[in-house]
DNA sequence: CAGGATCCTTAGCGATACTG
DNA sequence: CAGTATCGCTAAGGATCCTG
């Protein structure tokens, strides 16, 4: 049974708290930030929701007008292992006017990183060490475009440093200098310490292919991000 | 008894969360990002919150740091008609953590202007309004600076227009060039039909003061946006 | 009278089990 | 895999009552 209480205020904050100020109605949206994803993939993403809760968000929000439910369309490369027929399973996925929502999730976690964390075990996403990567990883702009392939969780992604920034997407990359596989939590943990990158290796918490050096330099984007250039004396 | 569950999710999104994603919490930090505010002043603003609920999540922003209480400090202008004593009337404030809330929140309210409008009655806080008017108004940058008084639900704020911008502060102006009484719904509704004042205002909805011309402009504003300049054929 | 605290009721939430 | 069904719990909603 969806929620169906308002705030009844006509003011258009109330107003879009009346659409996605549900209860993890926000953290869907963020699951789908950099891709479709499937039911499943939703709730090992957030182990910590209810079925049938999660199944009411989702309805709410395509209802709102926020997600959209349909076959897994084009989408980057191919999935599974299945031959020919490829059935297409059900994804759910932001609309246009979900994308809107974009800037401000993103200013949402900005803010709470200064938040306290939550007492462990804490669950953390593939998108989410994602969404932080991208957003807080700052490289030399003269560094040239690379293209790293990270697994997390079991499903490949595209990082591409261009302009001292690191896109994020979908799929495998056609050509990669690098491979990195591992889990959020590792991951996250790497980009607070990239020192940590041996032990975890050596421990077998991360797999490495390729150049090194370039996922060391992209670990460290974000523990120590580039600066523009030392003006003067500080 | 205040809300004690977590998403327990390490990501920043979800730390923000824990702390303004309970149900009225970011609508209590809408109504003090323009100036403090009473209890029952925040219980005006938002009438379909209890009491309860009301002291729960500001006891939960207290303790996070969002907003601060604590006697009233020198504001504007002197409120209430007591003549010497000024026994300090305990209000809630937002915090420098808190305001930093302030982006985020107006982004979700220019998201929110696109989602439909709650079955009426609907509540329209004067905080509310006012936010709006700032926001969206522009006038012509050339446009010399004005002050007028606005009084909404029986409280004074100063509107500046300063560079075709909209600045509104609480407290009794100075000197103003204009003064417009009347409550929240009905100034939002001149703000989207500025041709309303004189029925309104025949109606006894309204009060003007002053330079009517100089009201009308500020309505218009916002219905009427000023445009940097017709490039050429559209 | 402002500023809550206390009560009771309702409904959304959380966890588990179950089904097409 | 993708949800639905069930049920106990707890926060929200609404009214009343207390305290300076």
């Amino acid at each position: 049974m969806p929620t169906s209480r308002s705030y009844r205020d006509s003011c258009g904050i109330a107003r879009a708290l009346d659409v996605v100020g549900e209860r993890w109605a926000l953290l869907v949206v963020r699951e789908l930030l950099l891709t479709p994803q499937r039911f499943s993939e939703l709730r090992h993403a957030l182990p910590h929701v209810s079925s049938n809760v999660l199944a009411d968000r989702l309805r709410e929000l395509e209802q709102n007008g926020v997600v959209r439910r349909g076959p897994a369309a084009a989408q980057g490369s191919a999935e599974g292992s299945g031959s020919g027929s490829a059935e297409a399973p059900q994804v759910y996925e932001l609309t246009e006017r979900g994308r809107g929502l974009e800037p401000i999730v993103l200013a949402l976690g900005e803010w709470g990183i200064d938040a306290p964390q939550p007492a462990p075990p804490a669950a953390l996403s593939a998108t989410s060490v994602l969404i932080f990567l991208r957003g807080a990883a700052r490289l030399d702009p003269a560094q040239p475009p690379t293209a790293c392939r990270l697994e997390l969780d079991g499903r490949a992604w595209t990082a591409r440093v261009k302009g001292g920034r690191v896109q994020v997407q979908p799929g495998e990359p056609a050509r990669a200098q690098a491979s990195l596989r591992t889990d959020p939590h590792t991951f996250s943990a790497l980009l607070i310490d990239p020192g940590a990158l041996e032990t975890r290796s050596a421990a077998g918490d991360v797999a490495v292919v390729g150049d090194v050096e370039l996922i060391r330099t992209l670990l460290k984007a974000v523990s120590e991000p580039w600066q523009p250039e030392a003006r003067a004396a500080d």
